[in-house]
This record gives C-alpha cells, structure tokens and sequence, in this order.
DNA sequence: CGTCGCATTGATATCGCTCAAATCCGGTGG
DNA sequence: CCACCGGATTTGAGCGATATCAATGCGACG
C-alpha cells in the first residue's frame, strides 16, 4: 500500500501549492468550498464529520503518501473536516489543473482511476467491516483484510482509541474485546501491532 | 442521480456483450477472476459477502443505469457475490477494453473518474451512517443524505427488509424504529417513499 | 511536580438481536 | 373462484452485547 509513502508525483508536484499544519489544524472544513484536492505528503490527517450530539465520525484516516478529498474532485464543497493528528506537510493542488491534467495526461488518467478504485475498495471493505454485528468479529475482519502476512499482522496508526472509532465501537468496548481475545489465544498483541494466531 | 437510468455510453455499447440475468441468478461470485466490469442496464443487482455464519453482508446495491464492480478494473479477482434480485439485464465489458479505452479517450476518462468519485463519496457516506450508534439516527441520516427535496424524501428499493440490510439492522428493529419515528412525527410514511417532517 | 490524555477495569443501563407468532398480500394451482 | 403457499410485515418478550458512567494507573510533557 504505502512501503515508504510514495512521494507526489512530478506532474503534480508543479501545481502545488505546499502547506504546513500543527496538530489540531484543520485543513479544511465541512461546507467550504472544494477548490482544492489535497496530498498528504507528511503527518497524519483525520476526515470526519461530526453528529448532532457533536460525536465524531471518522470518515477516513489519511497516512503520509495518500490523497485526501479526493472524491471532492466532483464535488462544490467539502463534506467533513480534515483534522490535522500530527504534524502535516500538505500539497493542495487546485481541482482545476487536476481536471486539466487528467484531460491532457492519458497516463496520469489511468493512475488517478487506479488510485480512486483502490480507495473505493478499502471504503467498500470498512462498510462490510462496519456491518457485524460483534466486535470480535470487527477486530477479526480488520486483520483479515488489512494485516500483512500469514499472521495478518496489523500495526496501528495512532491509539487504540483511534481505532475504536474507525471500528464503530467505544474504546471501552474495544479494550475488552482485545484483552479477551488475546486470553482466548485469538490474537497476539505486540507494541503496536496485533496478529491472528492459528487456531479458530 | 439517475432521474431515468442513463444508458450505456455508445463507445462502450460497442465493447460490451449483454446477457439476461433471471432473479436469484449471480453474475458473478467472489474469487472469480474479474476480467469485466459490469454496467446495470436493468433490473437490480446486490452485491454481498458472506461472513462466516453466512449472514449476508451487503456491500452495494445497484441500480438499472449504474456500473458495478467498477472498483474491479484494478483487482485479480471479485470480492464479492452479485446477486440478481430482479430480472436483471447486464452489459459486460472486458476490463481490457476499458483500460485501453481510459487510455485513448480522455472524455470518457474524465467520465469515470467522475463515476468513481460519485460512488466513493457514496459509500463514504454510508460509512459514516453505519458509524452511528441508534438505529433512529440512521434512518435520519438516510433521509438527510439521500432524501430529495425539501422534506428529504426517500424511495424505498425493494423491501423494508432490504433496507434494514443497508442499515446494518435488523428488519424487526427497523419496522419499531420506523413506526415509532412516524409514530412521534419524525417521518411520515407513504406507499414507498420515507420524508422527514419539520420537527426536531 | 502537576496536568492531561490514553489505557484499563468495574458496574449498570439500554438498545438492538433473537426467537416467536400472527397477519397480510401476491401469486399459483386446482 | 377459492385454497394454499411463501415472503414481507408487524408486534411481543427476554436476553445479551455494547454503551455509558466511573474510577484508577500511567506516561508524556510543560
């Protein structure tokens, strides 16, 4: 996926527009306008939303190397807020060049498709994901289809609490839910990773 | 959205190889290689996976003048079952066909990078309604984001059941929780369109 | 050293799931 | 035309899983 977060490409790179965030920045918010489509070149950034009672939603979780807001091509306005986690180095690239290299760019078209389907695919696998009904059966999924290697190991990104929200379960929940598969020898727990054993 | 189903683009009309599909048949399975993408010309198709107890996850349902298993141009194999729910006619057309198209035509690039993103926000959205924790709040979040008009109304497809499918409910908690929304003058039901109605 | 946020565990409440049953409706065949 | 059937719809009762509220430890950071 991202062995070494893969840098902006040239063509892009010119269009540009480099900016830094500290923690706790917002990129952009929900309802303004969507001029820009925006790529993560360092930092952490977080897409969420945010309920009626002011919980938040995550909507996606952006790592060094991706694009974000990405959909927003199309789009008059943003939909979330893009919440800086750590220290971001972003490349916001106007919508409307993108459009024009897309236009001009045949090969930078097939990338840019390639680069959407896969996004399209990981949200496709977080909505099935969302869909059980358990929470080991959430935890199972998410090694199953984002852990590397036969134990599907999995390293977090931030706090297990972060996790918890990308599952749809409160840390609470999640903090049981691990302890009692890793008694029940389900997973393995190390620093920051968690893998399948074996067994069931 | 798809006010009468859009056809078939001419230049892909040409690529493709139609087939008729009767209730309950699938188009495909998952772990079949994906060598087409497929383009809904009629009927309906859902698309779903099955965890281990077989409980139908569903992943997409798509509508006549809708692509499925876009997301496949770039991946091996499918993964996901595509199950006809109503007789259903189905244009196939080769991944290489499209690929090469992509390459060749930067109009119809442009017009599937717009396809993409429209279904990524999509499914972004119903990430975000999974994530909501009552059952009340996401039949409202249904309505805000695929209600139209005004008052937000929504058409049903197909049953309630399947509606509780897409919810992530099931169907006995989606029928009390609809009853008791109407019930407060939440929504307003009518034959097979769900609204909001002005009060909190 | 004090504070803040994450991690962890406990107790309780609540919502949605499960099992169950009755009704309705469209379609089918006699 | 009517009896029958299967699936959708609807409502009931009880249980269990997860949310919620609460408390504590712990490490980072100022």
């Amino acid at each position: 996926m991202s062995a070494a977060s893969p840098p902006l490409p040239k063509a892009l790179a010119a269009l540009a527009q480099q900016q830094s965030f500290a923690a706790g920045d917002r990129v952009f918010r929900a309802g303004a306008a969507a001029r820009h489509v925006h790529f993560l070149v360092q930092g952490q950034v977080r897409l969420s939303r945010f309920g009626r009672q002011g919980e938040a939603v995550v909507i996606h979780a952006a790592l060094a190397g991706e694009y974000f807001a990405e959909a927003s091509l199309h789009s008059e306005r943003y939909h979330c807020d893009a919440e800086v986690l750590q220290p971001a180095l972003v490349a916001s690239i106007p919508s409307s060049a993108l459009r024009e290299l897309l236009q001009r760019d045949a090969e930078f078209a097939m990338d840019w498709v390639a680069i959407l389907s896969r996004q399209l695919r990981e949200t496709r696998a977080r909505v099935e994901r969302l869909s059980l009904k358990g929470a080991a059966e959430r935890v199972r999924h998410l090694l199953l289809t984002e852990g590397k290697g036969p134990a599907h190991r999995f390293t977090l990104r931030g706090s297990v609490k972060d996790l918890a929200a990308e599952l749809g379960l409160t840390h609470e929940t999640l903090y049981r839910t691990l302890a009692a598969m890793e008694q029940q020898g389900v997973i393995e727990r190390r620093a920051t990773t968690i893998a399948l054993r074996g067994g069931r």
